[in-house]
DNA sequence: ATGAAAGCGCTAACAA
DNA sequence: TTGTTAGCGCTTTCAT
């Protein structure tokens, strides 16, 4: 049925390849690797030998000789997955695109389970680690002095001689409100998730930024509560209470806004016509499904963690290592939330 | 600041435990894996010198010697994650506990993509690959007669002598059937995803065998469309136009039950009190925001992976490998949408 | 109880 | 142009 040594259970080594093309071990080395000189019959004996054979190249010995592993960690505290993923899908993407392989471990935003992780990773001899999380607010560094490189991705590390990478919420928010005041909104409301949150004070900071130098306040002022459905449509109460004659509702989340919408269609105020509306994160399947499609904002998670990865690959091919916090710039997806009244 | 060879660079070897211990490396490596009879005052020695260097055995070293790796690899044709994501935790929980660490790969659904990686995955000597997708629609097998063990989680391989493990549809279906049944509720209405998914045609199967079996039929027939809101509306309308009388909806996702519990509230009907709701998926997002939340059938994702790691590893341990396909039963989660009326 | 030596699969010097 | 050899870090006989 199939050829190959497969069936023998036996792995191929360079030394069934050799004594098949006839030729020693070192010189079938040669000859799989391009290197040094020979006749080019010979070498096309090794190659034709070895794809007849299957023959793959132990990895393990050739890292132990090395004294590399090409692979590299990534520790994610967000089981969730909803900001992870992306991240770790960017990285994976740039790291791939290489020859360097991911280790893939799930704390479970356990500690003990982290460091575990940590250790292992170490053992195997990745040449470097990527932190995940969901939440950008600083968290305790995995470890000083750890003999990798290590880049936080999508969180921060408490310690400022690590390298953090995070989106622009502040940039976000003003993004959000000069497209509102672009569309000719002036009385633009705010209903976010809780205080507590390092990303809804700076997604709050970008709006009232960019409204203030338009000499504007926040209508309504700021509304701080849940990430939730449910919170959007208390707040969007709350909001309609306190400045009824609100043009614009900036929110938090795709998922707050989702619950705004549904409370501005009760109280019969038609978005976009009467009230417009941006979200935040670009969760299709939120954004989308809302009943007038959402604007909003995508952080780019992706591009988050393939900067991280590049930042980490750059690390590990020995250039000075950055440290700090970076921002990746978000973008406004524009949907019909936000059409020109 | 810190102790260690870290920052000599150089990384600590067995034989630099030996040395420190004054111990012949052999006997380090005994002493270290427990095995051997020596003096207890050597081998504690020995651990303290271990311990003092920070001392990790080096993997490649092991493996390349045991002719053995502690990996596996996982790949994902599912990026944006939804449904892989669980199965995925649920596989590496499986396999973390053991020793054994997952190399991640994602195809994009690209074919080619996805040789390659299963070539790279191969050459790391990985001892078993997982494949995951987000239907259950038989794909490609990754090759037949290859080295190690495959298994499908959440697809389906069209090999018949490979191992698929994917959710109960049919079981789920049947699931809510029953549970709406028992609630007294007897005028079933289907809205689901298109007909085109093995999924969606289970989940009917399952609803309409339990329905007979009670002398019923769909009310209004099984209505099919897309995954999505939009069409959760629009089913609920023409559902509404068919069968005016029905009392309970059971949704092919949580998606299409949100776009029908909108239009069901738009048209006056109450849920849970003049119409039950059940959906699909346990997308808590999405059922815990619906307006009424939703009852829902959950395919329990993680179990799902886990079972796919724990095959794998008894196939790797060299037990008889199973093939076919096994179903992984679902679960109803309820709540509010088919509170009894 | 401990040490010496072979070898896992591979690469890179060095010999021939 | 090709072959031989040493050695990456570790475990495991087999001597001592």
């Amino acid at each position: 049925m199939s050829n190959s040594a497969h069936e023998t259970g036996r792995t191929v080594t360079i030394r069934d390849v050799a004594a098949a093309a006839g030729v020693s071990i070192g010189t079938a080395s040669k000859a799989l690797n391009g290197v040094g000189r020979m006749r080019e019959e010979t070498r096309a004996r090794v190659m034709a030998a070895a794809e007849e054979l299957e023959f793959r190249p132990n990895p393990l010995a050739q890292g132990l000789l090395a004294g590399r592993t090409y692979t590299v960690g990534l520790v994610t505290c967000d089981s969730f997955g909803r900001f992870s993923i992306p991240v770790m899908l960017g990285a994976e993407d740039a790291l791939g695109a290489g020859q360097v392989s991911v280790f893939m471990c799930d704390t479970r935003d356990d500690p003990i389970r982290e460091h575990h992780y940590v250790e292992r990773l170490l053992a195997r001899r990745v040449e470097g680690i990527i932190v995940t999380g969901r939440r950008t607010e600083p968290r305790p560094s995995i470890g000083r002095d750890l003999p990798v490189p290590v880049v936080y991705a999508m969180t921060q590390s408490q310690d400022e001689s690590d390298l953090s990478i995070i989106p622009d919420d502040e940039g976000g928010g003003a993004l959000a409100a000069r497209h509102l005041l672009a569309t000719g909104r002036t009385r633009v409301g705010h209903v976010t998730g809780p205080q507590g949150f390092q990303a809804a004070r700076r997604r709050a900071a970008g709006l009232t930024g960019v409204l203030s130098e338009a000499g504007l306040r926040v209508a309504g002022d700021v509304l701080h509560g849940d990430w939730s459905e449910e919170w959007g449509r208390q707040g969007a109460d709350i909001l309609l209470h306190a400045a009824p004659d609100v043009d614009a509702i900036f929110c938090g989340s795709d998922q707050i806004a989702r619950g705004v919408a549904e409370t501005l269609r009760e109280r019969g105020r038609r978005v976009p016509e009467d009230v417009a509306l941006v979200g935040f994160d670009n969760w299709e399947p939120m954004a989308l499904g809302c009943r007038t499609p959402l604007t909003t904002v995508d952080m780019n998670l992706g591009e988050i963690g393939r900067a991280a990865a590049a930042h980490l690959l750059d690390a590990i091919a020995g250039e000075p290592t950055r440290s700090g916090v970076l921002t990746v710039p978000a973008t406004l997806v524009l949907r019909e939330s936000t059409r020109r009244g």
